[in-house]
Parts: C-alpha cells; sequence; structure tokens
DNA sequence: GATGAATGAGTTTTCATTCAT
DNA sequence: TATGAATGAAAACTCATTCAT
C-alpha cells in the first residue's frame, strides 16, 4: 500500500503534461473497472477519454506504464489517507482496525478506482510472466505485521505467527471488497464493523 | 464450490472423445496457470499441448467452453474430496475449519488447477460484462453461513452477521492462498493451521 | 437447361451408393436453399442429411462436385418435364409460352430445389474464376431462339434477333421467379400468365 | 436503384479518409466482379489495392460496411444518371424505355462496378438470413409500375397487372446484362436496343 | 504537442479435406 | 462403407505500437 513514486521523473513534466496524464489515467481506470483488464484496449480507453489513441502513446510509452500509474497512484492516495489515522491510535488493536477500517472507507468513497485497482493487481504481469505488484502487497503485511508484534510483547494481542496473520487480516478484507464490488448497493461500512469485530477477536489476547 | 456438471452430456462422447477433452483441459489449466488469464490463447494451450489449434476448436466449440471445463472440474473434484470430511463433523467449528482446512489440504495437491481456477474465476465474463461464477461463489457462501447459523443455536459461536462473516472467512482462506500462489515454495499447510486458529478465534462463543 | 450427365460413369455406382448420394444432395439443396451459397459449409450439409462430415467427402470427393449434382440433376428432371409439353405445341408462340410455362410449372412444385439451383447458377464458378454454367445457359437460348426462327419463318412471329430476343424472353421468366423466391406467398401460377401475356404481345406478329 | 446517402455521416471524415474509402472500394468493386462474392475477402481486397489488411478495417469497420458502400455507391450515381433522362420524356413509353435505355447506358461504362453490385445485390444477406437491398428493388419496382400505370390511364398502354409488369421489365434487362457480364465483347447497346423494342411491343397499346 | 493513418502480429473461429480405423 | 479425428490454411477482426505531418 505505501509506494513511492520517484519524484524526480515527474518534476520534469510539464504541468499540462501532467493534466494530459491524469485525464488518462482516470479514462484508463474507468475502462478497466468496467470492462475488465483483459478486455480493456487502449482504443477503449481512448474513446473514455474523449481523445485520439495516439496521444495515449505519445505520453506513455506504453499500455503497461498507464497501468502501472492507476495502480500505484490509487495506493499513494490511499496510504495519504490512511497513514495519519494509523499514527493517531495508540494500541496495537487500534492500529490494525484503523489500518483496514480507513482503507475500507477510502475505498468506499473511490469505488471506481477500487475496481481498476484490483483488476490490474490480479492480472498485470512483469516480462517474465509473474505477477507485478507483488513488493507492493509484501509491503503492507510487512507494515500490519510489525504493528501485531508490538502488540503481542505489550501483552495486547495473544501468540500467533505475525506475518501470516497480517497476511490473512489484510486479505480478508478483500472478501468484503469483492462481495462489495460485485453488489455495489452493499453498505459496504457496516460490513467493514463486521468485519472489525471479526479480527478483533481473532487476535486479541482474552481476558483470563 | 458444489456444482453439479450434467452428466448426460458428457455420456455421449466417446472414451478417446473424453481423454482428449481432459488432455485439453489439463494443457488450458497449465497455460492459465503459466501465463495469466489475459494472455491465454487457443495457440499458446495447443502449443502446450503438443496438437494444433484446430483440434482444440474440433473438441470444444469455443475458448469459453474450455475454460469453463477447466474450472467446474476443479470445483466438482475438490467438493467430492471435501465433502465426506466435512460430513464426519459434528460440531460448527469443526465443519468450517474442515471446510476450510480441507479445502486448502485439496489445493496443496493441485497447485496448477488451482491457480487456472482463480484466474478463471476472476476473470471470465459473461456476454453482459458481469462476472461469471457469481453463482458458484454464493452458493459456498450460503453453505458456510448454515453453518455459522447452526453453530450459534447450539450456543458454539458467537453473535455475528452469519453471511457476512462466511464471507470473511472463505476469503480470508483466499488470504493464505495467495501467498502460496506466489511464493510456492511456502508450507499451505502451516499457514493453513494459523488460518484455522485465527477463525475459531473469530467465532466461537468465549467461555464466561 | 437440357444437361447430360454421362450415364456411364453412374452406372458403376452401387444401388446404396447412389441413394446416399441422393440423400447427400438433398441436403445439400436444402441448405444452400436456406443459407445462400456463401454461407453453405460441408458441416451445415452433414447436420441437414444427420450424417457425418466425412460421408459427404467420402461420396463426392468435393465440395463442388455436391452442388454440381444438386444443380445438373435439377436442371435434367426439369428438362424431362418440359419436353414432352413443349413437343406437344405446333406453333412457335405455342411453344415458347409452353417452354416458360412448363418451367414455371415445374418450379412451382420444386421450391427448395430451385433456390438451390438459382444460388448455385450464380456463384459457382470454376478454377478459372468464371462462372460454370455458362454452357447450360447458352444451350437453352439456342432451343428458344431455334423455335422463334422457325415462328419468323411461318410468318408467326415479327421480325427481331432470334438469339437476343431468346435470351431476353428467359430472362424475364427470372423476373417472376425472383419475387417468387423472397415471397413465396405469391402465387406464381398467376404472374405466370401475366407474363406469357407479356411474351406474346412482345413477338408476335401483329394482324395487318 | 434510388438511394439517399445520409450525408451527415460522410462529412465528418477528413479528405484524406474520404479517398482512402474510396481507394478501398474501388479496390473491393474488382475483387468482387474478379472473384465473385464467396470468395472475396479483406486478404484479397487489400492485395488489389497494394495496402494492408489492416487499412481495410482500420476504415471500415467491417466487411459488410465496404460491400455495403459498393452497392449504395453505384445506386445512387447510376440513379444521378437516370434521373434527369427520365424526367426529361413526357410519354410513358418514353419514359420507361429511357429509364431501362440509361441504365444499360450507365452500366455499359462502368462494368466492373456494375459486375460488382450484381453479385452483392444477389449475394448479401443480413443478420436474419434473408437478402439485403430487398427495399432497393421494391423502390425501383415502384418507379416504373407508378408510370406503366400512368400509361394506362393515358390510353397509352394497354391493360395488365402494372407491377407484375415493371417486374419483369426490369428482370429482363438483366437477362441482357448477364449475357453482357459473361461476355464481355458483345455489344450492349446494340442488345439494348433489341430490349427496348422488345418492351414497346409488349406494353403499348396497339392502335385498333 | 497532438493526431490520424498505417501496420503487422495476434486473436478466435470456420472450413474443406485427409486419414486411420 | 463409414466415421471420428485431425489438420492447416484461411477467414474476419482487434490491437499495441510507430510514424509522418
Amino acid at each position: 500500500m505505501r509506494h513511492d513514486n520517484s519524484p524526480a521523473v515527474q518534476r520534469e513534466r510539464s504541468f499540462i503534461e501532467q493534466a494530459r496524464r491524469l485525464q488518462i489515467a482516470d479514462a484508463a481506470a474507468e475502462a478497466v473497472a468496467e470492462l475488465g483488464y483483459a478486455k480493456t484496449s487502449l482504443a477503449r480507453i481512448a474513446e473514455k477519454a474523449g481523445i485520439s489513441k495516439g496521444v495515449i502513446t505519445y505520453h506513455f510509452g506504453s499500455k503497461d506504464e498507464i497501468l502501472r500509474l492507476v495502480a500505484t497512484q490509487f495506493f499513494d492516495r490511499c496510504w495519504q489517507y490512511m497513514e495519519p489515522r494509523i499514527l493517531a491510535e495508540e494500541t496495537a488493536i487500534g492500529q490494525v482496525k484503523v489500518w483496514v477500517g480507513s482503507q475500507l472507507e477510502y475505498f468506499s468513497t473511490h469505488r471506481v478506482e477500487f475496481l481498476a485497482m484490483a483488476e490490474i493487481m490480479t492480472n498485470h504481469r512483469g516480462g517474465d510472466g509473474t505477477l507485478a505488484y507483488a513488493e507492493e502487497i509484501a509491503e503492507e503485511i510487512d507494515g500490519v505485521a510489525e504493528i501485531l508484534r508490538r502488540g503481542q510483547l505489550a501483552g495486547e494481542l495473544r501468540q500467533f505467527d505475525p506475518r501470516s496473520v497480517a497476511n490473512i487480516i489484510l486479505r480478508s478484507a478483500d472478501g468484503v471488497l469483492s462481495s462489495w464490488a460485485t453488489s455495489p448497493s452493499l453498505d459496504l461500512m457496516s460490513q467493514s464493523s463486521v468485519l472489525l469485530d471479526f479480527i478483533e477477536h481473532a487476535i486479541r489476547k482474552e481476558p483470563s
């Protein structure tokens, strides 16, 4: 979830260039969310953006680069939303719950981008055929695992393997999200509270 | 997960025809697992199977049909493995844990097919653009939710919305699985026991 | 219209072989009439005949040969119907009108075969890309032209180029036929009498 | 024969785009005239035009659209040639003869396009399997029938069913044309005068 | 900066034909 | 005699990318 876009590269772009890139990225997100990763083509993105196909490869060099931007941009913004909220918590349980809860909050107000990112993350592959974004996911797991570890030391949480459970926690959020992805009418926030309750019961040390 | 392939259709096929279909389906599973859904083409499947492209459409009629077979066949076999093990349990907690645990067990010995199925389920879309297999997923959630409901009535489990939690439980299994998908060296079975422990803590009624 | 199928070749075929060939030719006629020349494939013919694709090329050697049989068979049968009726007439006008009239009569009771033949005649081409059946058409024109010539000598018909007019007469029949081809409900026989009247007025010598 | 291409759509095309479309349409007409409808493929059209296959679908979207343009363009141009000549005539017989005669005149100077149009009209089918262009043919018949009707009221023409005879007249022209189609050396204009004479005798009221 | 045009490799699918059984 | 199986060429069409203007 945490991801640093190397700002050195970005600074070289003119203002108008940046605007175009964002416009194209937005159109791409829309297209991917609607059509799915496999059926999204430059032609459809251009159509959504109301521009010609040529513009896209003029600004981006490759289709890959656009989709990468869509995903990483979403990561960054989401993390900007989450980070201060997590830091404001003091207990480990609080931090974990806010990590998951604020993420879902952010997603709930950015449905299209979320759908696009999900499609891209589960499908985008590098030249060697392996999934991209494995690193980003690992980083996020590390972050949660670190919190869990501190919670165990502080006696807040029961004993378990922190990395495994961090992974499980983050993916159980995907469960709620994937229901929401297919049924937009579903109230994500109320599902979220069921989830947070579930997680709390799963990890806290029971009062003896 | 539970799915009945209408056997009437299958029975009309000759033995050799069936063998070819399975061979092609296997090659397709391999291709999807390796290349991902978006980049799997009939040409690559044919290449994997060591046959000409024409053979595939001779036996299958459409790419869709192959991928459908790959997925549903895997569902069926997995459910055949899971069902007796679930029925052998008596408590709700036992059934839920065996549901998840036996599923992971089956997956762990059928890695390629699992990867293929996962790709297909998250990407395959019907003519209207909506994800196929939504129904299969809903059925599985219903099955787990029913167990949870009975567990609550029996006083085994604490109060929560059974469907929401069923969804969360099944998706948290996906969490473990997706780590395994990217890192085959990971010991799925030991991760599984962490997960089952996690689930048990999350749903059982605490002794007062 | 007059066409001799070399009987030498046919006599070598067994009875059952002949029956198969006719069955296939009938199915082919049906398929061509329904789908049009361009979209008729061996697969569709086999389907109509309720046999496997292989049987067709076993009996026929090539798709071309089937379609050729469909057309020539129809020619022959139609000519068997027309010939005695034409010979029974004594005047040139009578013979011409019966030529056209009896042809339309035969067609009216063999709609499917007629449609197939029409498709095949206007589309079937030899290896050099030229239309096949040019010869058959020329023969028929010669036959009518010969009658017209005799009619002129006998003072029945006015002066005109017999071959040109023979051609025009035969094609004006196509006019009526093509309406009937697209609107099967149309009464071909009443259209036929309008046509015969039209032809008679066009060629007879007016009483001075 | 009369057909209005909605000019609104065309106006949006750039000059160069239009030129390309016409070039492709010309190549398509050539290909259809030479190979016949069934054997005309995008590959052959591209070959004739000296361009790559991709260019065609870039400019046209579908094979259908090209063939439609070839046919309708020819209709439009032919009608532009015929209309003023028909309106210049005063008698019904004159109008009918000019209708047919000017059509044949136009065709005689546009042989390739005529052949292509003929192939397309007799073979092109819509999604439902029925022939396209049935409407265009009906319109032309209506036009001639209307003239005949007026000729009957004016006492110029004898009694007959105007629509049936209009159909016969137009198709008898096809007779002459189809000879010409297969034998380009044939003098179409002299055949035309035989035909016009034939038609005049067939429909005029004989002086009593 | 921007774009329309062009390309050629790639997609799925259909098809006539061959062949072993 | 019959057929299911296999093939490879060809079909229409899509697409990411390049390039001249």
